[in-house]
RNA sequence: GGCGAGGUAGCCAAGUGGUAAGGCCGGGCUCUGCAAAAGCUCUAUCGCGGGUUCGAUUCCCGCCCUCGCCUCCA
């Protein structure tokens, strides 16, 4: 598979330096909080990659962190009246809880932070003495980004003109730092940090944000492995402040490969609390949408590319058409998985595990190898439907649609779209509702259409839609 | 000011040096009492101006516009 790698700015071709196992870390989330659809748009990407290498033969490794102690874990959880631990413990699980209904495999491993502060400690202690980091007067140690010769080459920050304090973030605990572009590896302690303080050679501290990603790399993926992941904003400082740490420390390259996804908008714009258009999963799963719809406009974009999540329709309504479009797309899918089904006489294999023993991909070979070129959701997606178009004017025997059903489900595992079931009605329909459209039933039977026209209107004006289908009928709750 | 991405049908969004995938919406048709569902089908010359070329949406130059980043935000 080939995918673009930030540092040389190029297509590159995916090989594991090991020869066997492809190890690859993903900056996780900060735990202080609901992750958001920008958040899960880079992990739900990561997921498709993962997904995309192992259904290509690849053995994987993926890592990704868990940020559970830094200012703002230690600032919220104080607001909250917690412990640090049962603070981010909490929204760890929500975490979970939203990567799981979006169908993401979890990681390989899933190492926090806070478990790791001996490791960081000691990275530090290793860079003290190598001359690249140095302490000041209030406890704390920064990273002499001087004694670094390649520091800025991953964001190309030699063309760049830094405008200090252009992000107006610059926060008050860097006073003591020798140059701007220093940053804290070891924080020294604060009255406001309360019990959140740990014995360092330095005194009491808390630990710097870049660092843990450095310590944890090191300890489970060694000096060098294969891909380091996140979202775009990362380039610069975090990944290029990691580069500095690792490479420092161990003289050897960091990571073979840097993969970095951009991020997605809202309306066009940037998602922010305060342009109101900041959405979780749970938010728009009480809008009366599922996971899947979510995942599927993730992506509906190249990684590469700006998504424009659209959640307010061209009157200003809050409705998500990008949403309703999605749901309708998939339901297109699952029905053409149900002919195929039906066609093949067989259920068949489903799943991730039995995707990995596919090898004829019938006609949604292409759709993977859309994906395994730089990972092409767009395209694939695209492939996908054209596929469905010729298959469906084709006449298959039952051995070809056994053949495209593996294929096309090889394809959803790749993009880990979860197809929605066949819907048989509602389940809470009312009884009075149930007798009136049985009652409507029998009068069309008896080509009553004016009683059973009636019938219907007066169920409607509840709330409730009657639809009839083959066999009979059908009601569900008024869209 | 610097760096980066981008401007493709009503919306979302691929792609290519030889006149542009796909999805959603909308229109038409078929089917079924009607409706819904489903199926079929229709809808763009690719921001503007130059240049290179037999030929550019795709390469180069200039311009306009949008978006993101610029020290702890995926």
């Amino acid at each position: 598979m080939r995918l673009f790698d930030t540092m040389t700015r190029e297509l590159r071709e995916l090989s594991p330096l090991d020869g066997e196992t492809f190890r690859f870390y993903c900056c996780g989330p900060t735990v202080y909080g609901p992750a958001h659809i920008g958040n899960f748009r880079t992990f739900v990407l990561q997921d498709v990659f993962r997904r995309t290498l192992e259904l290509s033969g690849l053995k994987a490794y993926h890592v990704r962190n868990l940020t559970d102690v830094d200012d703002k874990t230690i600032r919220d959880s104080q607001a909250a009246g917690k412990k640090l631990t049962e603070f981010t413990s909490f929204w760890r699980d929500r975490f979970h809880e939203d990567c799981e209904a979006l169908n993401n495999l979890a990681p390989h491993l899933e190492p926090s932070a806070v478990e790791h502060i001996p490791h960081q400690i000691k990275m530090i202690e290793e860079l003290v003495e190598k001359g690249h980091a140095y302490s000041s007067e209030d406890g704390s140690v920064y990273y002499k980004v001087s004694s670094f010769d390649h520091y800025g080459r991953l964001s190309r920050l030699d063309q760049r003109e830094l405008r200090d304090g252009a992000s107006g973030a610059v926060t008050d605990d860097e006073y003591e730092k020798d140059n701007v572009a220093d940053f804290a590896l070891w924080k020294g302690r604060r009255d406001e940090d309360g019990d959140n303080f740990w014995e360092s050679p330095w005194g009491q501290g808390r630990p710097g944000w870049h660092l843990e990603c450095s310590a944890m790399c090191r300890e489970y993926l060694g000096d060098t492995f294969d891909l380091h992941s996140g979202g775009v904003d990362l380039v610069f400082p975090h990944h290029e402040n990691e580069i500095a740490q690792s490479e420092a420390c161990t003289g050897c390259k960091m990571a073979e490969h840097w993969f970095h996804l951009t991020h997605l908008l809202v309306d066009g714009g940037k998602m922010s609390k305060s342009a109101g258009n900041f959405y979780t999963l749970t938010q728009l799963c009480e809008a009366g949408f599922s996971p899947a719809e979510l995942r599927y406009v993730l992506i509906s974009a190249h990684y590469r590319q700006p998504l424009n999540f659209v959640a307010k329709d061209k009157d200003g309504n809050e409705n998500f058409p990008a949403l309703a479009g999605a749901k309708q797309a998939l339901q297109r899918l699952a029905k053409f998985e149900q002919s195929l089904v039906e066609q093949a006489g067989a259920a068949g294999a489903r799943g991730f595990e039995a995707a990995l023993e596919v090898e004829n991909l019938g006609s949604f070979a292409d759709s993977l190898e859309a994906l395994r070129e730089d990972l092409n959701t767009p395209d694939a997606l695209g492939r996908v439907f054209t596929a469905i178009k010729e298959l469906k004017a084709a006449d298959l025997t039952p051995k070809q649609a056994t053949v495209e059903l593996a294929g096309f489900r090889v394809v959803m595992e790749a993009l880990g779209v979860e197809l929605p079931k066949e819907e048989t009605g509602c389940a809470n329909v009312p009884a009075q509702i149930t007798e009136m459209a049985q009652a409507r039933w029998e009068a069309k039977q008896s080509r009553d259409w004016g009683e059973a026209d009636r019938l219907r209107d007066e169920i409607a004006a509840t709330g409730w839609e009657v639809k009839d289908t083959k066999e009979g009928f059908e009601i569900c709750p008024k869209s």
